[in-house]
DNA sequence: TGCGCCTCTTACAACGTTGTAGGCTCGGAG
DNA sequence: CTCCGAGCCTACAACGTTGTAAGAGGCGCA
């Protein structure tokens, strides 16, 4: 059995509050007593019990991250980020998958007992749309990650993804492509990240005066490898002529990649391939992968420093923070300046 | 403020007990008292404090997983397996990094105050040694991962590295190799995944009476892509002839063939490539990966109910178990029935 | 009618911690 | 010599829950 207060107290011959003054490092408290007191918590090896401070302070010292799938490389570096970032703050990360489970899954985990476990939620959703827009009006800090739901009553961090889509977009052009083709667009999504980043492709070629041709965008509604090898194919066989690819996220792209080695096209040579997120793996894809660095290393950061401002007791109107982003150049699209 | 069993009870107008066995389903409670009860529960949204409710009970219904980085794509792919594995069993997982903290960290880890908070630890450690085994004897439950500790008194989960390594290395030379290069190898080092695959690999050249050229050995402390890269870089400036590559894990063997491409050597025509791992990526790179599956799905769903038995009290010796693997066969490295 | 038993409900204590209020001792000022 | 305040320490209550013991009421059976 772990020792508690009273143990130590009963062996340093003090009372249990005094045992907990020396802990917290109350000011008042003679040398020798503290002394004593120490001696007696390292003799029991005593450590305070987190969960009765928890329940007295009324704070876990944990924080709540949900996200789709860890097993997605987005996601898992985000988390790897947050619980860097959580750490360094003294907070504790429990991580929860909303996977397939959809909509009403995400619901649930927004006033899940579970909640009372952790001081605060920084909460991915995929499947919740504008209309659960009142679901976010939760007892708890709340810091919303996503493109999924604006003007909700919570601290939202968000990407670029319009100004970043169409600077991609824009890059591509400026490289001297003409021909861009979509990987990874949800057909008939009018929100969310593919949706955003659609536009911001419209608006570059609306800015640069070129066409824009449906026959170009390749739908798919999971981001997944297979989802890009796809899409990529769908478009190749289409008969369609492109001369670059402007995958929705990494991971697509590389699948994107994949097929089009397969049917004899080269990168970057025959097409030129931008991916979205910079992931990891970009720079050490064959051929390495040019892409949008999002800032989620940033988001990371702040979504946790947020939260703790909300967590002690700022109050104030919800804040929209947006992340800086950054084309990153690599093999698979070389830029203007060859 | 969230409502309270008293808060409940109050509008009830019975006891904070009959509410809680309420909730409870304790089975002597008249159906009308019961409606009574779940209607002001309904009214003020109660729901219980879970914190409150751990320190009565003793247990959090949370445990941890402490693992080297998100970030690498194995841990992650664990991660994300123990935690829909823990989910089933109603848990939640709390996730430590222990990042390049070093021993130390690792070793603060399993002493840390916040153990209290999850009724037990899955641990896999990346730089404790033998040595530390005394430091495993901990007063919860822990399940260790990995092959860096053995004999210790935690039930411990590994892979069959040893066996696992030595068939991967009998295919390749079954589908024709002789010249087979390692890269990842920890130089110097005698414990841990590195040594064990490479005595597997020396165990499969012995039975095929193939001779050990130690030129053919590339090291490399971390296993990232970058340095599987640099150790393959290295064994082909070094001149020396081959025709696969054993790269001890999946992320190496990316890396390897990255060198391998810029080097102008195609695969798997004039090199085949085995990875170690399996993780998702396998099947989608340029060309997909042939791997070792080290059974990375049951050991995190057996490491989240050996744990659960140990919390429930199970006692006994510990156990250690193995989990099965299996080669998958891709296109990095086809097998002798091509 | 009385007793015991079953059903339903309650009061109380406890989990381990910390905030609050207050008590004791001692030294110095009046 | 008395009083006050600073320094040090303690008792008690509370956080929200559940286990224990026991009480109230009703019913069947002798």
């Amino acid at each position: 059995m772990a020792a508690t207060l009273h143990d130590v107290a009963r062996l340093a011959g003090v009372s249990i509050k005094t045992v907990s003054n020396v802990i917290n490092d109350y000011p008042h408290i003679r040398a020798t007593t503290k002394e004593r007191v120490e001696l007696a918590i390292a003799e029991l090896g005593y450590t305070p019990n987190l969960t009765a401070r928890s329940l007295r302070s009324g704070r876990t010292g944990s924080i709540a991250l949900a996200v789709p799938d860890l097993a997605l490389a987005y996601f898992a570096e985000l988390a790897a980020s947050v619980i860097a970032a959580a750490e360094a703050s003294g907070l504790v990360v429990t991580i929860e998958q909303t996977g397939s489970g959809g909509r009403q899954r995400e619901l649930d985990l927004l006033t899940s007992p579970r909640r009372k476990m952790s001081d605060g939620l920084i909460f991915s959703p995929l499947e919740m749309s504008q209309d659960d827009v009142a679901h976010l009006d939760v007892d708890y800090p709340l810091v919303l990650l996503g493109e999924r739901i604006f003007d909700g009553p919570n601290d939202h961090l968000t990407m670029r993804n319009v100004e970043a889509a169409r600077a991609a977009t824009e890059y591509l052009i400026d490289a001297g492509r003409r021909r861009i083709a979509i990987v990874g667009a949800h057909e008939g999504e009018l929100i969310g990240s593919a949706a955003l980043r659609l536009q911001g492709y419209r608006e570059a070629l609306e800015a640069r005066g070129i066409p824009f041709d449906g026959r170009l965008i390749g739908g798919s509604i999971e981001w997944h490898r297979a989802n890009g090898a796809r899409s990529m194919r769908d478009i190749i066989e289409r008969g369609v002529d492109f001369d670059a690819v402007f995958a929705l996220n990494d991971t697509l792209a590389f699948g994107a990649m994949r097929a089009l080695q397969e049917a004899g096209l080269r990168v970057p040579d025959d097409v030129a391939v931008m991916g979205f997120d910079d992931i990891d793996e970009a720079q050490y894809s064959i051929p390495s992968l040019t892409t949008v660095d999002p800032g989620r290393e940033w988001i990371a950061r702040t979504a946790v420093s947020t939260l703790r401002e909300r967590i002690e007791g700022l109050d104030g109107a919800p804040r929209l923070l947006l992340a800086d982003f950054a084309i990153v150049q690599r093999e698979s699209a070389p830029g203007v300046a060859r």
